[in-house]
DNA sequence: CGGTCTGATGAAAGCGCTGTCAACGAAAAT
DNA sequence: ATTTTCGTTGACAGCGCTTTCATCAGACCG
């Protein structure tokens, strides 16, 4: 007889606890925590009070093993400080607890290979579903999910190959409409700022590269980025060194809010009045653009909403028939929320007769 | 013999598939995953490729029932969009994941049931160590912690009564401190706005209201609280309030920086100088503290290192032998950060007299 | 009143892995 | 050359739970 030794966790109740205290077998325990209706009252309420009175806490783990079912959703982000993932990891919990699910959250730190390992650290775990914010994971990492058997939802962008659902918005098409908002207010020297340079950072700006060169704007440069974590000391610095660059500076779109709001600091600082002087535009609209001052225009993101919808989505397919939504692909765009950081070009400028040529 | 049915998970590769075409048993596939060292050259090369061949991946469930260690780490944190409990987190990672742990995180909403609940989802999982944030936990809850037996660290906050290990500091001498350092300044009219009102706001103001009464301020309100979350527009909002009970007030402790934020743009709003008109102190020292304009006095709360120095210590007490730290609570202080938005009261006003009998 | 059906309960097997101990051959010691 | 030791490898049991199937009492029926 072989005897296990006393690890960490021995030593806890069991159902077989619970069952020999209430008087009936390990079976009818299980039943009456999973299908209480199949267990009659009398035994019902005797094995309730059994585990009420051993303080008995199932082992999921177990359970997990025996039942194929772990109860827990695996979820991927870039970032846990980034007010973005914050609303979004909100929202994912939002639903998934209430429905008895719990999640299992790897940060990946914006690099590849940490996402491959946390792909493979989730699916150790065996989650039924994976969410995975952003659409761009190595080979390795999409061999392993599409291998895993379950449910993923990639997020917070869209792609024409989307590894199993897609749920996002266009980023370059934000950039695109961002940049777009400053040139149709008589913006030509429009700047942009980036910081972190992710693959979602990239296409906005790429979006403001195509706004800007519609507008006959080529060559240019009034950008300055950043490999750096955004924060808003870089906001005020990135704008600083494109304020360097060209003095004449107009309007800055920032990558995101929290860099907009550091530009705004840095005008401050400097007596630029905005909008007067230069006209500011964030991303994300996070709670604090609408209570600057002066209140900050920025491109308004569906990250609840995505989050929302990829949590239902996974409910409806683990729950559910295993059935996937008859779209794969979900666009939930974005608006631009025009405040006061951003307005008409009243200054007289040569190339004002361009605006017309806009589309 | 009983077949049973697949499951969402059946017929991914195991340890006996790897061990098949590899030509050994299961066990030395087990050790050359596990301990290496084990098994020979030989063996362990024709291993790891059986397991790259069939991209094997463990199953992390199986494994931690049969060894009774999970390699998880429970991790309870009230809000996740609270930028000090993301800081919090991300150290939190930056120290399992190396080590091997992963997280399971739940968020507790700032509501106790939640917490309790919670608790038992976390327990059902068989972490190895549970970090909370808080001291404030319910008595169900104690006993939960209490009954696991793993190391249990409360943070965030000091308890004379410790579950287990406890790392933090002094919400009320911080409150305390940041209110003295207004009335040091020669303040005499200092408000106070708090948001969400939990455990740890409600202990800031307390440090507040003491510090106004040994400066011989009692009754006086010039205080606005809120159970709602804490935003930037709150904090507005909140700072209108006190202002219009108290047109001439002389500085605000804010119980966090969101709302000290949110009371800079109000008095640029209303044209309202910082500092020379109002003196406004934050709470927390997040990043944006240092590149407002003006620069946003604040406390400096070790969130960062009350992380790390949880995780370390769960890190000793997991792989060592147990052993707890000599000492059980661990105060790690705070500082108040003087930045450009609070400065010497300069107007003339009958109480000046009144500063030097604080202590 | 015997037979069938129904619902509640239990027995047994097994989920995929690891801990323990036994077995074995080769190297080291005598 | 023989014994001891050591390092490898495998067999076996079992972690705590759920699934399946058998059992059995009572309800129902003609």
């Amino acid at each position: 007889m072989t005897k296990v030794m006393p690890g960490p966790k021995r030593g806890r109740k069991t159902l077989s606890d619970v069952a020999e205290r209430a008087g009936v077998s390990p079976v009818t325990v299980s039943r009456a925590l999973r299908r209480p209706e199949m267990v009659s009252a009398d035994l019902r309420e005797r094995v309730e009070r059994a585990i009420h009175e051993l303080a008995y806490i199932p082992n999921q783990l177990a359970s997990a093993l025996a039942s194929a079912r772990t109860g827990t959703i695996g979820v991927l982000v870039p970032s846990l400080t980034n007010g973005v993932f914050a609303d979004y990891l909100r929202a994912l919990h939002d639903v998934f607890l209430p429905a008895g699910f719990q999640l299992l959250l790897v940060n990946s730190r914006y690099l590849p290979e940490e996402e491959e390992k946390g792909i493979a650290t989730l699916l150790s775990q065996h989650p039924e579903a994976i969410i995975i914010a952003g659409v761009d994971q190595t080979a390795r990492s999409r061999r392993l999910l599409e291998g895993a058997g379950i449910p993923v939802v990639q997020t917070m962008e869209l792609t024409d190959d989307p590894l199993d659902v897609n749920i996002g918005f266009s980023q370059i098409e934000a950039g695109k409409a961002a940049t777009r908002h400053l040139l149709a207010l008589g913006h030509r020297r429009v700047g942009h700022i980036a910081a972190r340079l992710d693959a979602r950072a990239r296409r906005r700006k790429e979006g403001y590269s195509n706004a800007m060169m519609e507008a006959g704007f080529d060559g240019v440069p009034m950008v300055a980025t950043t490999l750096q974590p955004s924060t808003v000391r870089l906001g005020a610095e990135l704008f600083s060194a494109v304020l360097d660059g060209t003095p004449d500076l107009e309007a800055m779109f920032c990558c995101n809010d929290d860099l907009a709001l550091g530009t705004l600091f840095e005008c401050q600082r400097r007596g630029i009045r905005v909008p007067d002087d230069i006209s500011i535009i964030g991303f994300n609209d996070l709670e604090f653009c609408a209570s600057t001052f002066p209140t900050l225009t920025s491109v308004a993101t569906p990250r609840h909403e995505m989050a929302r919808r990829a949590a239902r989505i996974v409910l409806e397919i683990v729950r559910g028939s295993g059935e996937r939504p008859s779209e794969r692909r979900i666009d939930l765009g974005f608006t631009v929320n025009q405040r006061q950081s951003t307005r008409q070009n009243t200054n007289a400028r040569t190339h004002t007769a361009a605006i017309a040529e806009l589309p």
